[in-house]
DNA sequence: TGAATAGTGTCTTTCAGACAATATGCC
DNA sequence: GGCATATTGTCTGAAAGACACTATTCA
């Protein structure tokens, strides 16, 4: 590119591997999960892993994210977000190697694995009883889980893991999935409805044998950006 | 080390390098300051950067930190904590490069930089009128800025920035040179005195022409770790 | 009218923020 | 007494949390 850059040559030096690992987390029958991917190559062949690989010479870490969920599970077009790099030496027993974790948050929603090529090598496990997990994973999760419940409560994070339009009740349970704990109705919507991240969209389920609820969908489609 | 291991050759891919940068914060004359080092070698030979550097082989992330700060500046025995990772592929000119991160804070102590060989090439600089640096590093120090400053609300990180005893208008003067805005002080005494986190020491400045202040110190020298 | 879920209001406590007067030590 | 900084309390508004009854639809 610049000729005169190009006297320095940093390949000196022994470079690590760099890969990125996502935490895809739903919800789905009432339970937060994760998803998860059976390896095909040693080290850990046949154990349950973090989707994700190595990062490509020309691709940026979040580009690396989505390529690699969308190439093991076919998953695409959902909220990503860097979490933490990990980088101890002896993670990996092949070689060093340094993940950068990413945090992905999806409603359950029209994508399904079996769509996809590999399928069977790729499923979602409760995160109260996740398997053993390849590498240092299991720390991973731990570490992505615990931002998320965190960043629940101050960000609008949660428009992530509903579809469009929802209900106050549904979004609740959202809530109350992730934390693992009963919130008070009343206290709920009102601060929710008071944060003014919400709009009645007019309609109201139909069919229940029981009074309607309001549909309610989120002013702005984006996350806020908040650490 | 295990041979079974050894038939998957991680060393087909194409590596990027990695690096750590290190934001050393700290307050110097009442203003907040950032340490930076002027480049020995191209690119950006002469410029100011971060100091920090190439991650060896068989090291953690947080040693390589630690190691390239001290090795760079002299400093060491300081507060370090993982920020984020910039990978963009465009970022270094010279090659791929992806960089870690670390936010370090110091009191303004003993240590100095004349104390070190090169110590001719490191410099703080007000974060007020930061210098043109090297790659992206102007915006790695914005994030870390507006973290410092987020958690500054939310932790006890300061406790890395005051001396072992301090009264409670030095620990004022941190909130408000660091958050850029004056504070009411009845306010500041009641909520950090509520926060638990100091107790007095029972000793009180000396030989001011005004009534003497009570020194305090924190209760916990640990950083409290929250995301 | 009974079953099932939706929807709503009050009280208390806590916390943040605005705001000014008194206390202490030295000269 | 004068100067310089330390120390302290009240009021108000906002938000969080505990808590129970009424409303609506369908079968």
């Amino acid at each position: 590119m610049n000729t005169k850059l190009e006297q320095y040559d940093p390949s000196i030096y022994d470079r690590p591997s760099v890969t990125v690992d996502v935490l895809l987390f739903t919800i789905i029958d009432r339970e937060l999960k994760i998803l998860l991917v059976r390896r095909k190559e040693e080290p850990f062949m046949g154990s349950w892993a973090l989707p994700g690989g190595f990062v490509r010479i020309n691709e940026s870490l979040d580009e690396a994210a989505k390529r690699e969920l969308q190439e093991e599970t076919g998953v695409k077009d959902i909220y990503l977000e860097q979490l933490y790099t990990f980088g101890n030496p002896k993670r990996d027993p092949r070689t060093r190697v340094i993940t950068v974790s990413y945090l992905a948050l999806s409603a359950e929603k029209q994508w399904l694995l079996e769509s996809h090529g590999d399928a069977s090598e790729a499923a979602f496990f409760s995160v109260k009883e996740t398997p053993r997990t390849a590498f240092d994973h299991e720390s991973i999760i731990k570490y992505g889980l615990d931002r998320l419940r965190n960043k629940l409560g101050y960000t609008n994070i949660s428009l992530s893991l509903v579809p469009e339009s929802f209900t106050l009740t549904d979004l609740q349970k959202v809530y109350e999935i992730i934390l693992d704990e009963t919130i008070d109705k009343r206290n709920f919507r009102k601060k929710i409805l008071a944060s003014g991240l919400l709009l009645p969209t007019g309609s109201k389920t139909d069919g229940t044998a029981h009074r309607p609820a309001m549909f309610y969908r989120f002013k702005n489609r984006e996350v806020i950006i908040t650490d």
